[in-house]
DNA sequence: AATATTGCCAACCGCATGGCG
DNA sequence: TCGCCATGCGGTTGGCAATAT
């Protein structure tokens, strides 16, 4: 049986305080991001190390953009999703100032919603064989997945492995995707995305996260499948 | 005005992974 | 090689606000 992630006794749960809001923040601007584990002792918080790292990331980043995401910010998540599946944090990470807590979030409470409402299943992106003839169309979500449908769109091979672990069941399902025959549609994949900003810790050379497949040019990373 | 329902989002939980001894 | 530990990730939940009845 495994431990728990933290001692369950003593640790606040629920809501976040300003004053322990303020704690958390004061205590990493001094001290900077890492061990978790011993971040609530250290900074005076009962909670435990992972309700810390995920306020911080979540919400108290100076970096952290909020409000309403941006059209284009919404074709990226589409066109990422239809890529990459859940991947909420490689997708996030793809957007700046994003979480993949929010990218998941609205993910679940608008863009599925929109998807749906336009006939097109949100979880492979296809358009369903009936679709909702009565939703008004189109607007920038569905001209992004009429892109998707382009011929020859889909020329990019996906790479062994983008993140190692996980990407790699997105990589086989979108390989059942995109040859599962007349059915489905291409992706356009030709995605180039300019790095998001210093958040992107897995292209720092002190922490190679194991995206040995990622490339960097021009100040620009791209993954391979984009190339 | 009161109550019920729905939607959103912050936070939690459990599992997977990688590092280290 | 194995086991432990810390961290990261994605799914789920709980609480609050907005809206409907």
């Amino acid at each position: 049986m495994r431990k728990p992630c933290c001692d369950k006794d003593g640790t606040n749960k629920g809501a976040w305080s300003k004053q322990e809001d303020q704690k958390l923040i004061d205590y990493i601007r001094v001290h900077g991001e890492g061990c978790w584990r011993s971040i609530p002792k250290a900074a005076g918080l009962h909670r435990c190390g992972k309700s810390c790292r995920l306020r911080w990331i979540n919400y108290l980043r100076p970096d952290i953009k909020r409000g309403n995401f941006a059209q284009d910010e919404e074709e990226l998540i589409i066109k990422l999703h239809a890529l990459l599946g859940n991947r909420w944090s490689l997708i996030a990470g793809r957007l700046p100032g994003r979480t993949d807590n929010e990218v998941k979030n609205y993910w679940n409470s608008h863009m599925r919603k929109k998807l749906l409402n336009m006939g097109i299943d949100p979880n492979n992106h296809k358009v369903n064989q009936i679709p909702s003839s009565q939703q008004p169309q189109p607007d920038h979500v569905s001209a992004v997945v009429a892109s998707m449908n382009e011929e020859d769109a889909c020329k990019t091979k996906i790479p062994a492995d983008i993140h190692n672990d996980r990407v790699s069941d997105a990589r086989s399902s979108l390989e059942d995707e995109t040859s599962a025959g007349s059915g489905s549609f291409n992706l356009n994949l030709d995605l180039t995305i300019a790095v998001p900003w210093p958040s992107l810790t897995f292209i720092d050379e002190e922490k190679p996260r194991t995206t040995t497949n990622e490339c960097k040019s021009d100040g620009l990373t791209t993954l391979p499948l984009f190339q």
